[in-house]
DNA sequence: AGCACGCCGACT
DNA sequence: GTCGGCGTGCTC
């Protein structure tokens, strides 16, 4: 047997493995996320190293490869299982070893960076300018340039000497030797931790905030390690609940995860974390760089931090003793990766859980199908709440406007006459309103009333979005124009934006109600570092009266002078070509009516619809997720969905149409030769071509799992030997 | 990271 | 010719 080890060194070289011989007196022992002593380099030097991957035959001519010295004692290490984790994700998603490892492992890349190394001068002036006129003489270029940077400056970062100033350690080192300079270093973390006593518990919990409670911690202490979902109303007090389980785990000695969608990380939501745990808790989010993030992760391995909130990557926080992984909001777009390996954070969730012996907790108001169909088997263990925590809040009042009525009635504006009263209302009783648009910009586009063009990317297969500022923009490859004045295409004048984007409703919302103040929020207004916080806190602030907004106003903010929402197209997200489009809206709507009411008054929303009559519109409107769940899972189990089937989507793109469907169409065929599987397409890709690439798709279906990633093998390995090879990038996820 | 190797100018 | 600094590339 082989093993394919990288090795424990701090430098960024753990994108590469090497492959050692087993010897027959350890085989048996050796296994994946073991850590080994290994010979490396010319002087077989002894180093620590990971087994990554175990290897029937070795792939290497004999004689280069070498044999493991021996195993690490005691070295079931938080990157044991971080490794084991990732040959699951290799498997289950089918990514490259070298891609879950870099998912795992980020923070590798830059340990270097731990040490804040100085090198600093020994030398007089004097003595300096004498050594830089003999190096110069001598034409010892690399030691002159040290040599003169000493004399502006006699402490130089080594980072600053390796990058900026191309030095390397032969350079240095002879002259540490000889006493001109010494390397001092010291271990700084970057962002001081949040200081802060632990407070003991804020609020008190409600009855069935209670019985969840009880219940999770005698399931924990007996062992019972089985997935539990809360399933709990917007308002109920999941978070409350989230954090006396994370006090029970905290006071077992063991840590805790908490995944959060990023949207909704919000300064209230940790803020609420640090006052019940104060320093124990960090947060990591994609803001912070690469170092930053090690820094949190390296208090994580020391247990100077025991609470880690983040996104889908704070699952990767190398605690040595997990106790329990929590995922908020589960239902969530977000915890799916883009990137390969494309691993769903809930499934890994399951899996890092299951290596540490920890538990997962699930929450969510609006559960995935996934997950409540798996509560309903019994898989996983359901705890409801089902009324709001604090007492005088009550759920909101919830009307939908027939948006075709509304035309036939010769209102052609973009608010309906119910909504346009009930924000007269709100707003004369000094209350707040959230406008709920899922769309950016001004106009949707701008098209030619005499030749009926619209005004198309040059790169992509979309229509270029109108923005107030008069630019036309392209959503998907950013590329931008100003307006054109003629259409185009035939030269006349007579050309328009259609459709409505946020900032056209913030216009629209300041002419009709001009003594109302207006905040808008949207990708455009929050690109700016901060921009979130700064609009957020002034709508609770009371510094506005109405917030126009996309999808990220919905998430988990907390604004109690809100009585009324208006959603003001409600089919935007509905059809879409993506099967899970009505689960989506469902849960999009739920969380936007979620956000009314939340304080002592009365809430109500309003979902302005051209098709009231959608199971998901109507069901959202009803607040009824039962309901939906029910006519959902028959739809999926119709026409073969998830969690019905397994659906893998094989996604190609090329600049070449031509080879673009020869290589599809090879696909196909090499995927019809399994036995039971459903093919769909090849298709265009919803946006058939983005940056001058063209893409299609093709899904497959089947019921068992592992057959789809037998079957996703052959296609790779079919790709590879392929005449277009090379020319045609395929993308493989599972859906 | 740490080491060897090969290139190139300086000095005997 | 030889010596030694300096940059590059490799480590299973």
């Amino acid at each position: 047997m082989y093993a394919n080890i990288i090795i424990d060194i701090s430098h960024e070289k753990v994108d590469r493995v090497f492959e050692y011989r087993i010897p027959p007196e350890l085989e048996g022992q050796v296994d994946v996320g073991v850590q080994v002593w290994i010979p490396f380099g010319v002087g077989d030097h002894r180093r620590k190293g990971y087994v990554v991957e175990l290897l029937p035959r070795s792939l290497w001519t004999q004689g280069q490869v070498k044999d493991i010295a021996g195993i690490v004692a005691g070295s079931v290490t938080a990157e044991s299982r971080l490794i084991q984790l990732a040959w699951w994700m290799k498997e289950r998603y089918g990514s490259t070893m070298n891609q879950a490892l870099k998912t795992v492992l980020p923070v590798k890349q830059k340990v270097r960076r731990r040490e804040n190394r100085c090198l600093v001068c020994r030398l007089s002036r004097g003595e300096l300018e004498q050594a830089s006129a003999e190096a110069a003489r001598k034409g010892y270029r690399a030691r002159q340039r040290l040599l003169d940077a000493f004399l502006e400056n006699p402490r130089i970062p080594y980072d600053i000497a390796v990058h900026q100033m191309h030095l390397t350690g032969s350079t240095i080192k002879p002259m540490i030797e000889k006493g001109q300079l010494v390397l001092e270093s010291e271990t700084v973390f970057r962002n001081p931790r949040m200081q802060g006593e632990r407070l003991g518990r804020l609020v008190d919990l409600n009855r069935d905030q209670q019985a969840i409670l009880e219940d999770f911690c005698r399931r924990y202490d007996r062992g019972d390690r089985q997935t539990s979902l809360i399933y709990g109303i917007t308002g109920s007090g999941k978070t409350e609940v989230y954090m006396e389980m994370i006090d029970h785990v905290l006071s077992a000695g063991r840590q805790v995860i908490v995944l959060i969608p990023e949207i909704a990380l919000t300064y209230q939501t940790v803020l609420r974390f640090y006052r019940r745990f104060g320093g124990l808790v960090s947060v990591v989010n994609s803001r912070l760089s690469a170092g930053e993030r090690y820094d949190q992760f390296e208090r994580a391995r020391t247990g100077e931090v025991q609470v880690m909130i983040g996104p889908r990557s704070a699952l990767f926080t190398p605690f040595p003793d997990l106790g329990l992984i929590i995922i908020d909001e589960e239902h969530e777009g977000a915890y799916k990766s883009e990137l390969s390996p494309r691993y769903h954070a809930r499934e890994t969730a399951r899996k890092r859980a299951d290596l540490s012996g920890a538990a997962l907790v699930l929450g969510s108001a609006t559960p995935s199908l996934e997950a409540y169909s798996q509560a309903l088997e019994g898989r996983i263990r359901l705890y409801r709440l089902r009324e709001r925590a604090s007492a005088n809040s009550r759920m909101a009042r919830v009307q939908v406007t027939d948006l075709r009525e509304e035309l036939r009635n010769g209102n052609k504006s973009i608010f309906s006459r119910k909504l346009q009263e009930a924000m007269e209302e709100e707003l004369q009783a000094g209350h707040q309103i959230m406008l709920f648009l899922n769309r950016r910009g001004y106009s949707n586009f701008v098209s030619c009333r005499s030749c009926g063009q619209a005004v198309k990317c040059p790169h992509c297969d979309v229509t270029l979005t109108l923005h107030r500022n008069g630019r036309l923009v392209c959503h998907y490859c950013g590329y931008t124009i100003p307006s054109p004045r003629k259409c185009p295409g035939c030269g006349s004048p007579y050309i328009a934006g259609f459709g409505t984007g946020t900032q056209k409703i913030e216009d629209m919302t300041r002419q009709l109600f001009p003594e109302a103040r207006v905040l808008r929020m949207d990708l455009d207004t929050t690109a700016r570092k901060g921009g979130h916080q700064e609009i957020l806190s002034a709508f609770a602030e009371g510094r506005a009266d109405i917030l126009v907004g996309t999808q990220m106003i919905v998430k988990g903010h907390d604004f109690p002078n809100v009585t009324l929402v208006g959603i003001l197209a409600a089919d935007l997200s509905l059809y879409s070509s993506d099967f899970r489009c009505g689960e989506r809206t469902f849960q999009l709507l739920t969380q936007a009516a979620g956000r009314a009411g939340r304080g002592g008054q009365p809430g109500r929303v309003i979902i302005q619809t051209y098709s009231p009559e959608h199971y998901a519109v109507a069901a959202a409107a009803r607040q009824d997720y039962e309901s939906f769940y029910r006519q959902e899972m028959a739809y999926r189990r119709l026409l073969r969905y998830p969690p019905y089937c397994q659906l893998l989507s094989v996604m190609a793109s090329s600049g070449d149409e031509k080879l673009l469907d020869e290589a599809m169409e090879e696909l196909r065929q090499q995927a019809a030769g399994e036995e039971e599987i459903q093919i769909i397409g090849p298709a265009e890709a919803p946006v058939y071509k983005v940056n001058d690439i063209y893409r299609k798709i093709l899904y497959l279906k089947h019921e068992n799992y592992d057959i789809l990633v037998r079957i996703k093998d052959t296609l790779e390995q079919c790709g590879s030997r392929a005449r277009w090879s090379g020319h045609v990038a395929v993308q493989y996820d599972f859906a």
